[in-house]
DNA sequence: CCTTCTTCTTGAACTAGTTCAATTTTTATG
DNA sequence: CATAAAAATTGAACTAGTTCAAGAAGAAGG
């Protein structure tokens, strides 16, 4: 991990920006590095303690398994984004997924905040933002599953993942969308005579 | 207000149980009383840096309308609970109406990070935490809308909120399920008979 | 207690999206 | 580069939920 630096400009990007070599130092003892195949599964519901992955290379999914066996993917994350279970160390009800061979680092809820609080990141603007913000962003798509047909939907979803759209097979998305990948694909078509 | 400890007594529950005489009275002085309507708007989407409301008596919704002029409950909150819109001090999407004639406390944002800081609440465990618990419910109830039928949802609901069922008016219920008045009704005989 | 307003109900016609099954296209791999 | 596996497409039959319209029931105010 030393011989580059993604994890700390995650760091600076999202908590503060002056970080001494101390501190860089001590951030890279706090993360385990791992790699993934393609289709890996990461961690599955029941699993407790789940571990937040902050991704260097590839993409993974969050999903949960409803009791008739079907699957609906609730985020995605790819380079420099952290996807984990917020409810750790209670018991998951999702599973993380690796989409793509993923190369990725993982720390746990309890050293994550023991990690902030080393970094005196105490004055709380920032871990509470990024938290606030996926909230707003989750009611927005809660409103819009409801509000907006299939359609719109995905127009929306391509406009804002245009690169999600290249690296994640379709019925992954119809899974996000709230919708079958029949329906999605049948969209697609519609779409593409317009 | 000094009559009475709600308020107070939620910060003792959400932030930290030692509060001296001297927080008190700080905290007394951050929030405004207001009284509402039923039916009365309390802000509407576009206006600005919108105030957080504590419930001390009523019942208050967050709702959005769609381009089709259409409205989406998001979120209710009665007696002791908070309730506003995360995005300030950015203009809101969210309209907050009063659905019961209504008593709350009103804070601004910007007061209610002031007023935590002074009380030094900064080690930040409880203000992340409660928005956490809120991430991972919206979460669940976007699960739940996609996989489960409208039926599932309306029993999930009653069972979850029983108070509420009896409070609100059933289109309220509706919306906030994401399903017409209609068919909401039609549910409710359907549940009826068996 | 009468009137008005709000909420709830019911039915009929419709539509967005599902399910299942078969086929084609694309991608991965020995 | 051939074969197998994974992903996408298409059509037909179906269903959960919508929309519109009209009427019934409930609640609230003067």
């Amino acid at each position: 991990m030393e011989n580059d630096n993604n994890v700390i400009r995650f760091f600076r990007r999202n908590f503060t920006s002056q970080l001494s070599k101390e501190d860089e130092k001590r951030i890279f003892t706090y993360f385990k590095r791992h790699k993934f195949e393609k289709k890996q599964l990461v961690f599955m519901s029941g699993d407790i303690n789940t571990d937040h992955f902050f991704i260097e290379n590839g993409l993974m999914r969050l999903f949960l398994i409803d009791k008739t066996g079907k699957e609906f993917n609730l985020l995605f994350a790819n380079e420099n984004q952290i996807i984990g279970d917020l409810i750790t160390p209670e018991p998951t009800d999702f599973n993380l997924e690796a989409v793509e061979k993923t190369t990725a680092y993982s720390i746990s809820e309890r050293n994550f905040q023991e990690l902030i609080q080393s970094l005196s990141l105490t004055h709380q603007s920032n871990p509470q933002n990024s938290l606030r913000r996926s909230y707003i962003k989750i009611q927005k798509r809660l409103v819009s599953i409801l509000a907006n047909t299939a359609e719109e939907n995905y127009l929306e979803f391509r406009k804002t993942y245009p690169e999600l759209i290249q690296r994640l097979p379709q019925y992954h998305i119809a899974s996000y969308l709230g919708v079958s990948a029949e329906f999605l694909s049948k969209i697609i078509a519609r779409t593409v005579k317009k």
